[in-house]
DNA sequence: AAAATGAATGAATAGTCATTCATTTTATGG
DNA sequence: CCATAAAATGAATGACTATTCATTCATTTT
C-alpha cells in the first residue's frame, strides 16, 4: 500500500510515494539510465536546459533525489549523455532512412529531407532541447565537439549524394559541397521557425520548400 | 591613484579598483543601461546564457554587485532588455541596408541577405548570444513573443520584394511566401554553422549558397 | 530462513547566486 | 564649503540545488 504510483510532484513541496511505470528496486542499469535520460529530455523540453534541476529530472522519472549521481556521476555527465542519446537516435534514423529509400540518389536524398520534417524528428519538444544544447555550445565545447562529429557523418552523406546527381544530370556550375550546406542550413533553419512559431507552423509547406530547392537545383532529377 | 582600470577580476575573488571606460560615478541612467546590457551581451557569448551570474555582468562591466538590480530591477527584465536591444539593433541595420540599397527589389533582397552574413551581424559571438534565447524560448514565453514580433517585420518586407520580383519577371509556380520563408531559415541555418564551426566557417562560400538559391529562384534577376 | 548484495532513498551539506539595503561616494547648486 | 540628492557599493540574506552518504529495501545466494 506504500506503492500509489505518483508522478509529477514538483506542485506542492510534499513528498508522495513514487514509482515510475512498474519500475520498483530492480531495473538494468542501462534501462534506468535510459529512463532518466528520457526524463532529461522531457524536463529540457518544457522548462528548458537552464532551469532543468536534477531534481526534476528524478521527479519526472519518479525516482529519488539522488538517483542521476548515482547513476550518471554529474549533472554535466547527464547532459552530455543526453545529447548523445538524442545524436544516436537521430543517426539511427538518418541510416534506417538511407537504407530503406532509393533507389537512386535523388529518391535518397529527398527520403533523408522528408525524414527531417517528419513529426517524429521535427517536433516542438525535440527542437526545443537540440535548441537548448545549440545554445549552450559556447560554455560547453563537449557540447560542440559532438555535434559537429555526428554531423561530419550526415553532411559527407549528402555531399555524396549531391556528387552523384551532379555528375549523372551533366549538371553545370553548380557544387555539391555547397548544396550540401544549403541543405543542412535549411533545414535547420526551418526547426528554428518550427520552435518559434508552432501554432502556424506548416510541415507540408516547410516540405515543399525543400523540395522547391531541390527541383530549381537539380532540375533534371526532381 | 585608486583608479587604476580593472576590468574582469574574477579569477580572484579579491576586490580591485575598478573602473570601466572613464565611468566614474556619474553616468546617465541610460548610458549605465547600455553599458550593463553590453556586458550581458559580452558575458553570455563567452560563458553561455546558463551560467552568466549578475556578478558576472556587474564584473565585465567594471561595477560593483548590487548594480543589476538597481537599474534593471531583476535578472529576468535585464535579460529580456538584452534580447530587445539585438533586435533593435538588428532591426536598425535592416532598415537602413533596406533604404540605402536598391534601386530596385532584386538588389534590395540582395543587400538585406548579404546583410545577414557580414561580420558585424553574422560573427560568433553575437550568433551565440542569438541561440542562447533560442535555446530558453521554451522556458521563456517572453522571448519567443519577442523574436517573432520583430520576425514578421523582416518576413513582410522579403515576401513584399519577392512579390515585386515575381511579378516582373512574370515567373510561374512560384510563391512568395515560400521564398521568404526558405530565406530566413537559410540564413539562421547558415548562422548555425558559424556557431558550430566557426574555425572552418567561409563567409563567402555562405553568401555563395545565397546567391545560388536567389539565381535559381529568380533567374532573370540574378 | 538467514545472509549478502547492490539499487534506491532522502535528509544533510556545502556552495552558488539573485536580491536587498545600510552605508559611502560623488556631483551640484546655494 | 556645506547640504542635499542621486548613484554606487558590497556585505548580508535567503532561496535554491548539486552532491554525498548512512539507511532502507527487494532480490539473490547460501
Amino acid at each position: 500500500m506504500a506503492l500509489l504510483t505518483g508522478f509529477g510532484r514538483e506542485s506542492t513541496g510534499q513528498k508522495m510515494a513514487v514509482a515510475a511505470t512498474k519500475s520498483n528496486r530492480t531495473a538494468s542499469k542501462e534501462a534506468r539510465r535510459q529512463q532518466l535520460i528520457e526524463a532529461t529530455i522531457k524536463c529540457i523540453s518544457t522548462r528548458g536546459i537552464g532551469s532543468t534541476t536534477l531534481g526534476d529530472v528524478a521527479g519526472e522519472a519518479g525516482l529519488s533525489q539522488g538517483i542521476v549521481n548515482l547513476h550518471f556521476e554529474s549533472k554535466d555527465n547527464l547532459f552530455n549523455e543526453t545529447l548523445r542519446y538524442l545524436a544516436e537516435e537521430y543517426k539511427s534514423l538518418f541510416e534506417k532512412t538511407l537504407e530503406k529509400s532509393g533507389p537512386d540518389a535523388a529518391d535518397k536524398l529527398l527520403a533523408l529531407m522528408e525524414l527531417d520534417l517528419k513529426p517524429s524528428v521535427c517536433d516542438q519538444k525535440k527542437i526545443a532541447v537540440w535548441f537548448g544544447f545549440w545554445g549552450e555550445v559556447k560554455a560547453m565545447p563537449a557540447y560542440r565537439k559532438m555535434c559537429n562529429d555526428y554531423d561530419r557523418g550526415y553532411d559527407r552523406v549528402i555531399e555524396r549524394l549531391s556528387k552523384e546527381m551532379i555528375a549523372e544530370g551533366k549538371y553545370d556550375n553548380i557544387n555539391a559541397k555547397n548544396i550540401a550546406d544549403v541543405l543542412s542550413s535549411l533545414t535547420n533553419g526551418l526547426w528554428l521557425s518550427c520552435l518559434m512559431s508552432p501554432k502556424n507552423w506548416d510541415r507540408h509547406a516547410a516540405l515543399d520548400s525543400v523540395k522547391g530547392y531541390l527541383k530549381s537545383v537539380f532540375p533534371q532529377h526532381y
